[in-house]
DNA sequence: TCCGAACCTTACGTTATCGTGAGAATCATG
DNA sequence: CATGATTCTCACGATAACGTAAGGTTCGGA
């Protein structure tokens, strides 16, 4: 019935880094505090590591910084909480509610800005390097050419 | 006749950067040792800014270090000693050119395996983003309805 | 209950990438 | 050639993102 849990050493293994970074990831704010309403180690469920592995994956493609990354994460943030408010006991009425789905798909439109700016940038270099690929290709022909 | 020449503050300013950047780049091999044969203060021209400009285009969208980078530019400056040898007095001969072009084309080819990776990853995270936006635009378009 | 593995906190160390003076030298201009 | 702006070379400082070591605690299994 319960969700598979593990501890630290379990989910910086899982996501490839190390406790150390976890640890640090938290401190800035980027994971849960985690629990620990009992005695002392950190309790993480699969939950926890889509949530690290998609942090290091946007990361890691778009350059961001771990502080620019908590920002980032706001926005996945404010969905959980809409959820959250969504079954709350004096359930928002409806205006209430498209209100917040509005705020979310606003933040997901900046979201996709950043991801479809470097999309474009990152065509337009291989394009560049594409050319200039085929221009050598056919330097190279030329001699083969040449040659035979 | 002279190509325009311009000094360290102008190339940062220029490319978008500071004069320390550009002494550090230097110093790590990424940028010639510029001139400098006669007196002391650095000397530039358009082809070292356009170098500099690609320089930091390819690091920001790949995310290398700086020492990376040189690594990568070493295509460049292969392609570049290529040109030399080219017009050499002792003229190398056609299977000689024709190794030399297969490396570069190696090279370039490593470049545009790199460049590809980055993009398919890319855009598997817009459409992830895409498709949460629409899922989350149809329940706002839901909730329109019901209140019309 | 006992033990080794894993975890805890605290704190100092490390690397990359520059920023920021300090003091001297160089360059363009009047 | 005088002078203000720019550049030069050290050299130390700053920040991000962890690594590493020390000393104590917790956990799961025999």
């Amino acid at each position: 019935m319960a969700p598979p849990q593990f501890r630290i050493g379990e989910l910086a293994r899982r996501v490839g880094t190390t406790p150390r970074a976890v640890r640090y990831y938290e401190e800035l704010g980027l994971l849960p505090g985690s629990d620990r309403s009992d005695g002392a180690h950190r309790v993480y469920d699969e939950h926890d590591e889509v949530r690290l592995r998609d942090l290091l994956r946007v990361r890691e493609l778009l350059g961001l910084t771990l502080v620019e990354l908590r920002e980032w994460m706001d926005a996945e943030d404010a969905r959980a909480r809409l959820r959250e408010r969504w079954n709350e006991q004096p359930a928002p009425d409806e205006s209430t509610r498209a209100d917040i789905i509005r705020q979310a798909i606003a933040h997901m439109d900046t979201q996709l800005l950043l991801v479809r700016s470097r999309l474009g940038s990152l065509e337009q270099l291989e394009d560049e390097l594409s050319a200039k690929r085929r221009k050598v290709r056919s330097m190279l022909a030329e001699i083969e050419q040449a040659q035979a």
